[in-house]
DNA sequence: TCTGGGGTCCTCTTTCTC
DNA sequence: TCTGGAGAAAGAGGACCC
């Protein structure tokens, strides 16, 4: 039986500009945009003394001005925040050599192999934490990583919570089935149109009849899922599948310049990025959001894989231009994908 | 009056090629 | 030369994650 541990910092962004402005503690703090409410923007993270006015990360920053506009509002910081996740992430690598990254503030580590109680293990796991950054985060540990993960979410902030094979009924069951990672708010409004709450409910479903509702491969993965199941791996090593660059307009335009200069720049920021990290692309798709909220993109392939410059800011325009460009226009972005290295190139 | 940005993966449809 | 079908590749959209 596998052990694996999930770990998952405490409000992350917020706990790091409280530890290094020693005033904010204790204090709601927010972070996201640009740090102005008035801005458009939304929040990243919220201090738990934030959330108790009911903040929460993906809220507008102007619904977080109004529900607290006591709070101190931040611009987000991610040289800062990789700095210190790095120091964790040190932390983690010294008790396990297998991990797996998810994000800024979150990994798994399989620690089948260790020695020691998990409860040992993670205490120890939080005291390096919190001498090496003064953070505290919150560990889970499960025999798969789809139960770790539920894990650490049960007890917060600064919490362990164990979950075994053979208590998964106990524990698992009578949660919302939200919490079951790959269900978002579509599919549990979906779920629970058919009386589907909890993921007890769902594991009470025969496979044939999530796989009729849900398709093979998902239907698959929830009746697993419901029962605590999961072989994936850990994902130690990954390559870059694509880069990109959007931006949302602090007001809806229908200048043609403003967005052409828009897309001309945001192109020029993804091929920096692809030629820092050695990439050439072969694809590029350009996003247009309009003042709907309505999402359309339009891609080309480009004859050979390329970092130019020229050649990949054609493409753009190229798909720029067979949009109908009818309404105001919120977002533009730029993506770059089928990506391969320059070191092995021509191998893909 | 709202709804970010940077990603991944999946599904369905259209287009290409043989 | 025309037509059709199969399968692959590309394009588009959407759900989800942090």
């Amino acid at each position: 039986m596998r052990r694996i541990l999930h770990l998952d910092m405490d409000a992350f962004f917020a706990a790091v500009e409280q530890k290094r402005r020693p005033e904010l503690a204790g204090m709601p703090v927010v972070i996201g945009g640009s740090g102005d409410p008035g801005q458009r923007g939304v929040v990243s993270t919220a201090s738990y003394e934030a959330r108790k006015f009911g903040i929460h990360s993906a809220m507008p920053l102007r619904t977080a001005y109004r529900l607290c506009p006591d709070a101190v509002f931040l611009p987000v910081d991610y040289e800062e925040y990789s700095r210190v996740s790095r120091q964790v992430k040190e932390v983690l690598r010294e008790f396990s050599p297998v991990m797996e990254d998810v994000g800024i503030d979150e990994a798994f580590i399989d620690i089948t192999d260790v020695d020691r109680t998990p409860e040992e293990i993670s205490a120890d796991i939080q005291k390096k934490i919190r001498e090496q950054t003064g953070l505290t985060c919150s560990i889970g540990i499960g025999p798969n990583k789809l139960l770790a993960k539920i894990a650490s979410d049960m007890r917060k902030p600064d919490g362990i919570t164990i979950i075994s094979a053979d208590n998964v009924e106990k524990r698992i069951w009578p949660l919302s089935a939200r919490k079951l990672w790959g269900v978002g708010p579509k599919t549990e409004a979906y779920l629970d149109t058919l009386g589907i709450k909890t993921i007890g409910q769902l594991a009470a479903e025969p496979l044939e009849r999530l796989v009729g509702l849900f398709g093979e491969s998902y239907g698959t993965y929830l009746f697993k899922a419901s029962r605590g199941e999961d072989d994936s791996p850990l994902v130690t090593h990954w390559a870059p599948k694509s880069v990109s660059r959007e931006t949302t307009f602090q007001k809806d335009t229908d200048t043609w310049q403003e967005i052409a200069r828009n897309l001309a720049d945001l192109t020029r920021d993804v091929v920096n990025d692809m030629r820092k990290t050695g990439l050439r692309s072969r694809n590029v798709t350009v996003k247009v959001r309009f003042d709907d909220f309505r999402t359309q993109t339009r891609a080309t392939t480009l004859p050979d894989f390329t970092d130019s410059l020229e050649e990949i800011r054609r493409a753009a325009f190229q798909c720029l231009g067979r949009f109908e460009l009818k309404r105001k226009v919120r977002l533009i972005g730029v993506r770059v994908g089928r990506l391969e290295s320059r070191e092995e190139e021509g191998s893909s």
